[in-house]
DNA sequence: TTGAAAGCGTTACCAG
DNA sequence: CTGGTAACGCTTTCAA
């Protein structure tokens, strides 16, 4: 492959000006240039942008790191912290960690290797393995989906406490008094727990009432499926269900549906997430809608911020959320 | 930040050695080894693989192009072709043309700047300007969606005849007898274009019918609810729908639903794509099911395979399709 | 307006 | 077993 000492020989100059061609600089004779030029084309000549990245000590590269990339949130978010990304002239590198917590960590290590200028972390769960990764890290971190304040990492969250407070108040008004909770794994502050504890203030505060039961499970419609058959059995009163996303509650209507009762009606159903199967099902699904593109571009900009000033004016962003409301509750 | 010389300056022996420590190779004394160890660790050595990348001319960098990242084809086809992208230890840099032709080309360049050692391009079509940067491109790349064997330009594609055809089979055995399409953009060959043909192709040979009408309009389910009320009115005779995704027909179906006609029984209707929607509409949606995500998979150990052999022993793979029968149909 | 040479952080080869 | 030195392909001084 074709070097700038190929172009200077076939073109008669120094290596130098064959550089000051390439990066368009004044101060070089029309003549030489076109001569250049054209030495350029013959040999078909392309920069090598990993020699430059060496000797610029800058490689425009943003580690992004997401647990999969068939979910709403990591789709649309990608679609947004892409764009902001390009904007900026820098290029994404992703990593796709399949749920495998030791993966994310390794790949913080080896995108530091990699010279990136700063991660971007879709993150399920924070632990104190991940936290020293991040601490570790000489490119700055964003935490996306996970609260690392605490531990002084800068991150943007969704409301989930208010989005589980916002859920128990509607099920209350809705006549719905007892209340199941589907959630997924205990791992995962924001949406399992954050959720619930919303929920559960919310009962309390209102009217004195406590959820039933606690459900775990998976990010599924099949999941939400099971878990409510199940449920069904175990609480034959119950009368309002939360369900941590749309696609548990998707799973969980078609449950409800099967037995004798109706979703909506004799059990008022919410979701979170305002996915698109949320508007098609039947009943439609009234849920919480966030901003997942949006998220994605404050993400990159709060860490394009952070790598320019080396410190960020804003160091926790709490994304706020609609309420959607529907047939299902 | 501290380079391999700092270490060896602390550990008061030569870059080599550090250089081999690091790399773990055999003939290094013990002693040594340990205390050149315990310099990286006082000092937090990095390794830097920009200067790696640069002696060993290798990046392990694979380029992915992709129109947008929210759609089951691309969000699936990553998590199928990022996991064996990391089983071969290298790394996906991603570009996200969003629907623009021209960055599509611009990718291609800048990629090949950074040295990427091959490219999987999603595309929605393909021209000669693209076909030139391909040819133009020292990265090998590897089609996907559309189909460049003619260009003798490795692709893997869906059976987007096969599907048109399968599809007008199945609209006929279902009574339906005038019948019109609802495509994309004409430039789409493969979603627009075969899909269609294929179901001509189907209703002439069976019946010696010809399609109504070949619509056109976006990946939505908002365009397929404004195209199918437009038809409506247009052909009032029509009693089938072939859309060529599952958005368009879900968004068709409520268009229907809200005229006096029943979906799945006045007109019968058939989507492409096996979107998880197509389960959860009502009535749900027949439909075709591709393997995206091993599309995905197919496609990265293609491109592996034309990295390292210089040349690949398939240049063309149709991934197939399923028959998912459900209630529209 | 141009060229020579140093240097970015590694690895690899050849001596010792 | 270890060290010196030359690359890798570029940019950037400093001189001419």
């Amino acid at each position: 492959m074709a070097g700038l000492h190929d172009v200077a020989k076939l073109s008669g100059v120094s290596k130098s000006t064959v550089s000051r061609v390439i990066n368009n600089e004044s101060g070089v004779k029309a003549s030489t240039k076109e001569k250049v030029q054209k030495a350029i084309d013959v040999c078909g000549y392309v920069a090598n942008q990993v020699a430059r990245d060496l000797q610029s000590q800058k490689t425009n590269l943003i580690g992004v790191i997401v647990p999969r990339m068939y979910s709403n949130a990591t789709a649309k978010g990608l679609d947004g912290l892409s764009s902001i990304i390009d904007q900026a002239g820098k290029y994404v590198l992703l990593a796709n960690s399949q749920q495998n917590h030791a993966q994310e960590i390794e790949y913080i290590k080896r995108f530091n290797q990699k010279r990136v200028e700063g991660i971007l972390l879709y993150a399920t769960h924070l632990d104190s393995a991940l936290v020293d990764a991040i601490k570790q890290s000489t490119a700055p971190v964003v935490l996306i989906g996970q609260d690392g304040s605490l531990f002084n990492i800068p991150s943007v969250i969704y409301d989930d406490l208010s989005v589980g407070f916002s859920a128990g108040q509607r099920l209350l008004a809705a006549g719905a008094a007892n209340i199941v909770f589907i959630g997924v794994n205990s791992q995962d502050i924001a949406v399992d727990q954050c959720r619930f504890e919303g929920l559960r203030q919310a009962l309390q505060h209102t009217k004195q009432l406590s959820p039933l039961f606690h459900s775990r499970g998976e990010f599924s419609i099949e999941s939400g499926y099971q878990q409510a058959k199940q449920l069904l059995i175990d609480w034959p009163q119950l009368d309002g269900l939360f369900c941590a996303t749309d696609r548990i509650a998707i799973g969980a209507m078609k449950a409800i549906s099967e037995s004798d009762k109706v979703p909506g009606k004799d059990i008022k159903v919410l979701g979170v997430g305002n996915d698109e199967l949320s508007q098609v099902s039947t009943p439609s699904l009234s849920t919480f809608s966030y901003a997942f593109d949006l998220t994605g571009e404050k993400s990159a900009n709060m860490l394009l911020d952070l790598i320019e000033n080396k410190q960020s004016s804003v160091s926790k962003l709490v994304m706020s959320f609609e309420i959607i409301d529907r047939e299902s509750c």
